[in-house]
DNA sequence: CACCAGGCAAGTA
DNA sequence: TACTTGCATGGT
């Protein structure tokens, strides 16, 4: 068998642990490295990460900046103003539950790290991540956000766009289990955090310009023919 | 006008 | 376990 033809083979049988790899270095080479997550400091991205819950970015991003502008953007600020949380995050929708998951969180973040974003980094990841879950507002994708992009630690995010594009392009159920999902990515990545924070930063910039909720097949899509695609 | 957006929790079967 | 529903503003 030839080199080409072998290549061909592959491509057409291509496992799914291959396509995950492969859709990362086609998606970096189409859009290049995406530096997220949008935020000045660890702290902003915690809230970030709530806010942002089922809600557009830009919407949040105004909240955020909105926040800034009254000098409240930090933990013990937020608390001695949490009357006026509701009003402040109202752009970013859902604006009641938003704020007694806000509160939740910045009571958990100062009762056990004193809101400092360095300390809470030193705990274990796992025992971290169980301890997130359990404040209320924050699910699987919210603590994994926040362990990775806020602290740093190699844990993959699987979101919407990731279930829409693996479910269109590599085979995916759309509505498979978070934690298995994630261990995919776990058993077929090197475990770095950086490459988990590109990698769904990429996917989120292909979801949103390219990959639609209601359209069938990726418009244009840069990475439709390196891919195989089903 | 309808539909969607970087989820989560509570309720039901 | 696996679905359904409420939450709410802002953009297309």
């Amino acid at each position: 068998m030839t080199t080409s033809s072998m290549t061909e083979t592959v491509k057409v049988q291509r496992s799914f642990r291959e396509k995950i790899r492969a859709l990362y270095h086609e998606l970096y080479r189409a859009f290049g490295p995406q530096n997220w997550w949008p935020g000045d400091s660890p702290f902003e991205i915690m809230v970030g990460a709530i806010l942002t819950q089922n809600t557009r970015w830009e919407n949040v991003h105004r909240t955020l900046t909105d926040i800034k502008q009254e000098g409240i953007l930090s933990p013990h600020n937020l608390l001695r103003h949490r009357r006026r949380i509701p009003r402040l995050i109202r752009r970013s929708g859902f604006y009641h539950v938003k704020s007694r998951r806000l509160i939740a969180y910045l009571k958990y973040f100062v009762g056990s790290y004193n809101g400092d974003a360095a300390l809470m980094q030193q705990k274990d990841c796992t025992a971290l991540r169980k301890e997130l879950l359990g404040v209320e507002g924050i699910g699987r994708e919210t603590a994994d956000c926040i362990l990775l992009y806020a602290l740093s630690h190699p844990v993959f995010v699987i979101d919407a766009y990731t279930r829409r594009i693996f479910s269109r392009h590599a085979f995916f159920a759309y509505n498979a289990p978070y934690d298995e999902l994630q261990q995919s990515f776990h058993d077929t990545l090197p475990k770095d955090a950086k490459v988990y924070n590109e990698y769904h930063a990429l996917l989120v910039r292909l979801g949103k310009g390219y990959c639609k909720k209601n359209e069938p097949r990726c418009a244009v899509c840069p990475v439709r023919d390196t891919v195989a695609l089903s």
